[in-house]
DNA sequence: ATAGAACTTCAAGTACGGTTGAAGTCAAAT
DNA sequence: ATTTGACTTCAACCGTACTTGAAGTTCTAT
């Protein structure tokens, strides 16, 4: 028995994935994944779109909105071996947010387990919340917290 | 002059933080921040909002939507120093959190970085997006590049 | 053959985090 | 005193990411 349960009803899928269905068909409506169709109509879908919802969700938790995730998807494609040089334009296309994102909240957490009982005297002196207090002399922007 | 530009008007406040007056409107809104008021009815904000927003914008960044991070800043007074205990449970609270999306981004740019050129036949078979292949057996629920 | 669970589409609704626009008022400089 | 830019409220709107519900169809097991 070798392509027998090859084939994914939707709701199988969503239960493997651990969301609703409805998210499914979201992303098939979007362009994000694919599925085949029986003669009646239903959706089936092949054992990849576990590893494509994979990467979405992976996606989301770098902050990519959905737009950008397909622009990812359409440069690795399922059925080819992606390139060299695919995967080094989306590794080069994430490592920046990556790294931006991660430093942002390594950050957060070093300062905020140091400051436990470091006894200031109110939100507004707090070195956590005003990490070197130079965000008027670099401008407008949002310079708090960002390192 | 001491007190003279101790009062922000909300452009102001908006020009610092770079984000829009609507934004701080939205907030105080929502009890997020609060302001005096002129006697024409003008918003003036304490410079104690810049460091408000500064928690707000970082709490974002950690993953908290505006009423979780209301009830942060409410156990946080702003007139009163923080004690011990208000810190810690501040921090026990959002250390989860902070790990988890950490571990999460730092996984996902090791093995994206390891993987370049790794000659993976397809996005069905990579690595990357399969890590240990073990998500099926965790039952159900987004396994997947969660480590 | 038929029951019931799972599926189908499509339109509308939800939650979040704001932005936009209209109509009018206030504040600071001249 | 008047101008002009910044402010006020309030309701409506936006984009993202889905969910819900209605009405009907298909699949699978008995």
């Amino acid at each position: 028995m070798p392509d027998l349960d090859e084939q994914l009803t939707i709701g199988q899928a969503a239960e493997r994935l651990g969301l609703a269905t409805s998210a499914l068909r979201f992303y098939e409506d979007k362009g994000l994944i694919s599925a085949l169709r029986t003669d009646g109509g239903q959706r089936r879908f092949a054992r990849d779109v576990l590893r494509r919802v994979s990467f979405i969700r992976a996606a989301q938790q770098v902050g990519l909105p959905l737009a950008e995730i397909k622009s990812s998807l359409d440069v690795l494609p399922v059925h080819r071996a992606p390139t060299q040089d695919e995967w080094r334009r989306l590794a080069e296309a994430w490592r920046p947010r990556l790294d931006d994102q991660i430093a942002t909240l390594v950050g957060i957490r070093d300062r905020l387990a140091g400051c436990i009982g470091c006894g200031c005297q109110s939100l507004d002196s707090c070195l956590v919340f005003n990490p070197g207090d130079v965000a008027a002399e670099q401008g407008p922007g949002a310079h708090f917290l960002r390192v």
